[in-house]
DNA sequence: GCGGACTGCTTACCT
DNA sequence: ACAGGTAAGCAGTCCGCG
């Protein structure tokens, strides 16, 4: 490997001890009371020398023409700026060379043109270095965002780097990691170096197997993980609008309507709520507990106070606004004739972001899959406050029943100050939980938390791979070279459409098996990333010699003479999160709050551990590179299909399997002791008992099954009877079939719930059949997926539903869940609201009773009819009754 | 022009 | 905009039927 730099720009400062080291990590730093600044300029806000503070956020001054950094300060709690005086500059790269570059005229008088320079990349792809030439621009509009005319629209297709966004290019070429703590001194920025505790070393130094790379590696994550998330003001707001239409949503680009309540909830304990005095409305006297309550007379004064305060946090936090409550802010304030300068709110096409401090919308980073499926465990799935809230929190949203114009001044005080209360619920509770959360993945992705808040995990691993190929002086490969280079798949995916072979799920052994141990990779995938080697670069590289290293089940091979960039990013942060992170946070003799912060990074890594795989094979990702991600798939059939093979080998009985898991049935612990060691030494993973069952259900449908722990407690899996869109008497009924499953013990005991489940069956048949339930245990509630006019196909139930509910004027969202029944004629279907019981279609309700208990009753050999007490007569449609 | 077989769409789940 | 694999229900279409 040549490791090259670009370090034209870095200038390496020596570190300067922080004086603070011996704190324990995760806990607050400091706490200053009485906060309340007064305004106050730039000027007052630059610094020439500033104690340790925390990188914010970096952004680009149009006007100063250079990057600036926002700073928190540890010692006055306030926010500081430092503008670059490095001379960075934005640029991009061609393979062209100078005297080539300098005879384009539309370069040679581009205005924005700054100068040129030579390079030396290390280029992976291709395993060579490159000298490329750097075009470099007075302004990152130059490089490229202007319509036309921008350096990187001439230059195309020979140009490289062009697309980075500009705060992105500095921070990784002057190795600025946001929140971590910086120093000004004389007009220097200057990193604060972090001290590890004598622990965290002999931890690194105990690490045995890893080499020399991944070493350093490890040692920056501690650095940068172990450092405590200072304590920080938060700000909280959330605005109402009163408008005369009840159920829409007020458009914040018009902002037509005034702005009647603002609620600003903050760290200290502050609550203030502001209420704009209606002439043909007198104030009203009262009091809310802890609250300040406060009138204003006229629109521009209230806003005004909310500016001062948007002005002194440095952390303001909102649900949604981004696209609606600053925005809306920002374009009242226009209408009501602001001057630009006095508004502390900036809008780009779909974020907000305040003049001083950093703007976070919490509505973004809850709706990312990642952290709703990792972080949350898939705790809530509605991307509204009320669904989040009421999930996580436990309380929602003040229920009204009348448009806000309608509210008194005390309800409209209650409902807006519950929102700003639930969104700062959000971020807080569980010990600062979120906030920690965005914090660790800001530190290891090196992204900025208001883009970390924003982008998907995809967004988070580029930033982190584009900054490692800087450090290392890399050329950061293309999109399109990486597909021209490393092609497309080699496998058939069983999906159609899909583009390679996933996960290999094995077809059940149906019905009952006594004593279950369910034996699983550990991280799978990422393993298999590790292990062997795969990256963009190293999967078809381009040595001959590499390619008898076949990956089994594709036309792949791997390199054996370099070490694959991501296999070693994502295997090192494994490395830290199993045996750091992990059993620290399980670590009894440690204090809660400790135990809190490392169980924080440990899910924070999971996250990005996760994802690694997936990104590979999404489009949109900057590294897209399908046989990275196919190869990883590959070599995860390969794992578990030879595991089996050594588990049938050693007379180990398995019943089920998918993707990473084995199901065996009354193992031998020799046996298993045997087989992990296999997996060990023969595919170098790593694989364990995970979980232990007294027995399990299984029908022959794949992904789904029961398993009833030796406690008594039930794990149900894909199961139509725990589906969230399944009616509730449904689940109510499965729920309590569950529940005497769990009591079972032995096989005698079966024939006695056997029959117990069958009168359950028949109870919830005649329930149904004597119409003994209500509307609301009967509905289907299933989410609109998209638009109403996105469905252009076909015309699904609950859309039907959705129809009908917007004909008598109510209004109908995306993310909306539809709550419908199923009911006798033509159309099927009623939104709740419109259904009444003697017209639901009992027969249909049956049917679904019987797919609820089919997997089940098929398992235990038990016949649906025959359970509902029905002859086969009856079966045919006679009835005696 | 009717009805069953089939395909494709949609949602929610598993790993 | 991280992936693929599976189940279930329904909508809509195809196709055979003199």
């Amino acid at each position: 490997m040549r490791p090259l730099t670009l370090d034209s720009f870095y200038k390496k400062e020596e570190p300067e001890r922080s004086g603070e080291v011996e704190k324990p990590p995760g806990i607050e730093v400091e706490r200053v009371e009485g906060y309340r600044e007064s305004r106050r300029s730039i000027e007052d806000r630059r610094p020439s020398n500033l104690g340790s503070s925390i990188v914010l956020s970096v952004d680009y001054d149009g006007a100063e023409g250079c990057a600036y950094v926002k700073l928190y300060s540890l010692e006055d709690s306030r926010v500081y700026f430092w503008y670059d005086n490095t001379g960075h500059k934005p640029y991009c790269l061609t393979d062209m060379s100078i005297d080539e570059v300098k005879r384009i005229p539309e370069i040679a008088s581009h205005k924005g043109l700054e100068g040129f320079e030579e390079v030396k990349l290390y280029d992976a792809v291709n395993d060579e270095e490159k000298v490329m030439t750097k075009i470099i621009a007075k302004d990152p509009l130059s490089i490229g965002g202007k319509p036309s005319g921008s350096i990187r629209d001439i230059l195309q297709p020979r140009v490289w780097e062009a697309n980075i966004k500009y705060h992105d290019c500095y921070m990784y070429d002057t190795g600025i990691i946001p929140c971590m703590p910086y120093r000004i001194v004389d007009g220097r920025l200057v990193p604060v170096e972090v001290d590890l505790t004598r622990e965290a070393i002999g931890f690194i130094d105990s690490l045995k197997d890893v080499d020399e790379e991944e070493r350093r590696l490890i040692e920056r994550w501690l650095k940068r993980l172990e450092y405590p998330v200072p304590k920080m003001k938060h700000l909280v707001l959330d605005i109402e609008v009163s408008s005369p239409y009840p159920s829409r949503i007020p458009d914040p680009r018009r902002a037509e309507y005034p702005i009647v309540a603002v609620a600003l909830v903050d760290s200290e304990g502050s609550k203030r709520i502001l209420l704009l005095e209606k002439h043909d409305k007198p104030r009203e006297d009262f009091r809310m507990e802890g609250v300040s309550v406060e009138f204003y007379k006229d629109e521009k004064l209230l806003l005004e106070e909310v500016f001062k305060a948007i002005d002194s946090y440095p952390v303001v936090v909102s649900f949604n606004g981004d696209d609606f409550d600053l925005r809306y802010l920002f374009h009242r304030a226009e209408r009501l004739g602001f001057q630009k300068s006095d508004i502390p709110v900036t809008l780009s096409r779909d974020s907000a972001s305040v003049r001083y401090g950093i703007h976070l919308d919490l509505y973004k980073f809850f709706f990312n899959r990642s952290i709703q499926v990792y972080a949350f465990k898939s705790r809530y799935y509605e991307n509204t406050l009320e669904g989040v809230a009421s999930a996580l929190l436990g309380v929602g949203k003040i229920t009204i029943d009348k448009p806000i114009s309608d509210l008194s001044y005390r309800e409209l005080a209650e409902y807006c100050l519950r929102d700003a209360e639930l969104t700062y619920g959000l971020l807080s509770y569980e010990g600062w939980l979120t906030f920690n959360l965005m914090v660790v993945l800001s530190r290891v992705t090196g992204t900025i938390l208001e883009d970390l808040c924003r982008q998907g995990v995809s967004g988070w691993i580029r930033n982190m791979l584009e900054r490692e190929h800087r450090a290392r002086g890399w050329l950061i490969p293309r999109r399109e070279d990486l597909l021209k280079f490393k092609g497309g798949a080699t496998t058939k995916a069983v999906i159609e459409g899909k583009k390679y072979r996933g996960g290999h799920v094995i077809k059940p052994e149906p019905g009952v098996h006594f004593q279950i141990a369910v034996l699983d990779f550990q991280s799978m995938y990422p393993s298999a990333m590790q292990r062997y080697n795969l990256s963009y670069e190293t999967v078809r590289c381009s040595h001959e010699e590499c390619r008898s290293n076949i990956i089994p089940g594709t036309a792949h091979w791997v390199c054996r003479r370099r070490k694959g960039v991501t296999s070693l990013l994502i295997g090192s942060l494994k490395d830290i999160r199993v045996r750091w992170y992990k059993s620290k946070a399980k670590d009894k003799s440690l204090p809660q709050s400790l135990r809190d912060w490392y169980s924080t990074v440990s899910e924070s890594l999971k996250v990005l551990i996760n994802a690694s795989y997936g990104v590979f094979g999404a489009e949109n990702f900057a590294f897209y590179c399908p046989p990275v991600a196919e190869a990883t798939a590959a070599i995860g059939r390969y794992a578990i299909e030879e595991t089996i093979k050594e588990a049938r080998r050693l007379g180990l009985h398995v019943i089920y399997g998918d993707t990473d898991s084995l199901f065996i049935e009354k193992p031998d612990p020799d046996r298993v002791a045997k087989l992990i060691q296999w997996v060990r030494s023969n595919l170098l993973m790593d694989i364990d008992v995970d979980k232990v069952y007294r027995y399990t259900v299984f029908s022959m449908r794949k992904k789904n099954y029961i398993g009833v722990y030796e406690d008594g407690s039930v794990d149900v899996k894909g199961l139509t009877g725990k589906k969230r869109n399944t009616p509730e008497f449904l689940k109510t009924a499965f729920a309590e079939m569950t529940k005497l499953l769990g009591q079972v013990t032995n096989d005698r005991e079966f024939e006695d719930v056997k029959r117990r489940i069958k009168d359950l069956v028949r109870k919830y048949y005649m329930k149904l059949k004597k119409k003994e339930l209500t509307l609301e245990e009967l509905a289907f509630k299933i989410m609109l997926g998209k638009p109403i006019e996105a469905y252009k196909k076909t015309t699904p139930q609950h859309l039907k539903a959705a129809l009908l509910l917007k004909s008598i004027g109510k209004e109908v969202d995306v993310g909306d869940i539809i709550s419908y029944v199923k009911v006798t004629g033509k159309i099927g279907v009623k939104p709740i609201e419109l259904a009444s019981l003697d017209e639901i279609d009992v027969a249909k309700y049956v049917d679904h009773l019987r797919t609820t208990f089919q997997p089940i009753l098929e398992a235990l050999d038990i016949d649906f009819n025959e359970a509902i007490g029905l002859s086969q007569l009856d079966f045919y449609g006679f009835s005696f009754a």
